[in-house]
DNA sequence: TTGCTTTCTTAACATATGGTAATTTTTTTC
DNA sequence: GAAAAAAATTACCATATGTTAAGAAAGCAA
C-alpha cells in the first residue's frame, strides 16, 4: 500500500489525514491466477490498483468471443470505467491473468476522496489525462497499422507480459484471432 | 459564448469572477469550411469548443493516408489532446469540415483555470470521464464489430453528420477505405 | 512420472477489405 | 450555366485476416 501512497506523493502534497483516509478505504488483497473480480452484467463498483501481477478487462460478444480492452500491470488502475462513469451495470469482466496483489477500492469511496480532500483532483486529473492519451494512441494504431505492427508496439509497451499472458489474450487485445497472431509470430522469427 | 457558460453552469456553480475570466480567455471565431486550425508537427496549443458546424482531428501516415481520430459537432471540445497532455508537438491536424463557429482557447489558459478557480476541477473531471467512456466504447466496437456494424453505430451517434461530411472522412474514421464504405452503403440500400 | 487440459501451431479454404484505375456523379468556381 | 475539381461508385484482382479442424506442444494435477 506504501507504493500507492508514494506514487500519489509524486504528484500532490498528501496531508496525513488524507493518507490515513486512503489507507482506510483501500483493501489490499492477494488473488490467485484466473480469478474473476468483476463479471459482465453485475453492478459491483470496484476499482483496482495493481501492486503485482497482471489483470485484464474484457467483454464477451454475442458469439461468445472475448475482446480484451485493457491489460493492467504493476502501478496501473483497472476497472470497468464505462460502468463506473456512466452508472450502468458492468459491460466488462475483469480477471487476474497471474497470481496478483491488488488494492481494492469502492469506486464511490474513490470519488468521495475528491470532495473530502480536493487536492486529489489534480492527481486524478493527471491519471485521466494519461488514460486519454493512451486510448487516443491505441485508436490511431488500430486505424493505421497492420496487425503485425500493432503486435510489435504491444511487445514494446508491455515488455515481459507475453511470458505470462496466453497469446489468445494478446490476440483479442490486438483485434485478431489467435491463429492470425500465431502466423504473425512465425513470420517474425524468419 | 453564452452557450458554453450555461453548459458549465449545468455542472458547477460559477462565480461571476470565474465567468468573467472565461470570457476573457476565450476567443469566439468563425471559420470557413476546409480551414486547418492545427497542423501536424506544429507546437500550437489551442483547444476549441464548437458552437456550430463540424470539425475533425486526423493524422496523416507515412503513405499519406489520413486517419480521422475525432469528429466534433456542436458543444464538443476538440484539440490534439495527445500533444496537450504530453507536451509534445502536434501529432494530429485539425480542420473545419463545414463553415463553423468555435471558441478558441489557449490550452495553457484552460489548465490555469483549475488553479485560479478550483471549482472547475469537477467540471473538467466530468468532461474527461465522458471522454474516456466514449474512447473505451469506440475501441470495443473496433474489436468486435464489422465495418458495416460500425458504420450503423456511427450514423446513430452522429445523425445528420453525413449530410455535410464526405464519405472518405467517415471511412477514415471507421478504419476502412472509401471504396469499402461505398460497397457497404450499397449493401444497405438492398 | 503419467495423464489431462489448455494453449499453440498448422493447413486448407472462405471472406472482408485493400489497391488500382476507370467512370459517373456531385460540388465548386468562374 | 459551363467548365473544372472533388467525391463517389464500380470493377477486377490482391491480400490480410477469419473459420474450421486437426495435431503438436506446453502446462497442470494427481
Amino acid at each position: 500500500m506504501e507504493k500507492l501512497i508514494s506514487l500519489i506523493k509524486e504528484s500532490i502534497h498528501l496531508s496525513s489525514e488524507a493518507e490515513k483516509h486512503i489507507l482506510s478505504i483501500g483493501n489490499e488483497i492477494e488473488v490467485k491466477k484466473g480469478i474473476p473480480l468483476i463479471s459482465q452484467g453485475q453492478s459491483v463498483r470496484k476499482t483496482y490498483f495493481v501492486l503485482d501481477g497482471c489483470l485484464r478487462s474484457y467483454c464477451v460478444d454475442k458469439d461468445g468471443k472475448e475482446h480484451t480492452l485493457q491489460f493492467a500491470v504493476k502501478n496501473w488502475w483497472i476497472s470497468d470505467f464505462i460502468a463506473i462513469y456512466t452508472n450502468e451495470s458492468a459491460s466488462l469482466s475483469i480477471e487476474t491473468i497471474t497470481n496478483s496483489k491488488v488494492i481494492e477500492f469502492n469506486a464511490k469511496d474513490l470519488s468521495e476522496i475528491m470532495t473530502l480532500f480536493p487536492e486529489f483532483e489534480s492527481f486524478q486529473r493527471e491519471n485521466l489525462e494519461r488514460h486519454i492519451v493512451s486510448l487516443h494512441k491505441r485508436i490511431l494504431n488500430q486505424l493505421q497499422l497492420s496487425a503485425s505492427e500493432r503486435y510489435d508496439i504491444f511487445l514494446s509497451q508491455y515488455p515481459n507480459i507475453e511470458k505470462h499472458t496466453p497469446n489468445f489474450h494478446i490476440a483479442s487485445y490486438l483485434g485478431i484471432t489467435q491463429q492470425s497472431l500465431s502466423r504473425i509470430r512465425i513470420e517474425k522469427v524468419k
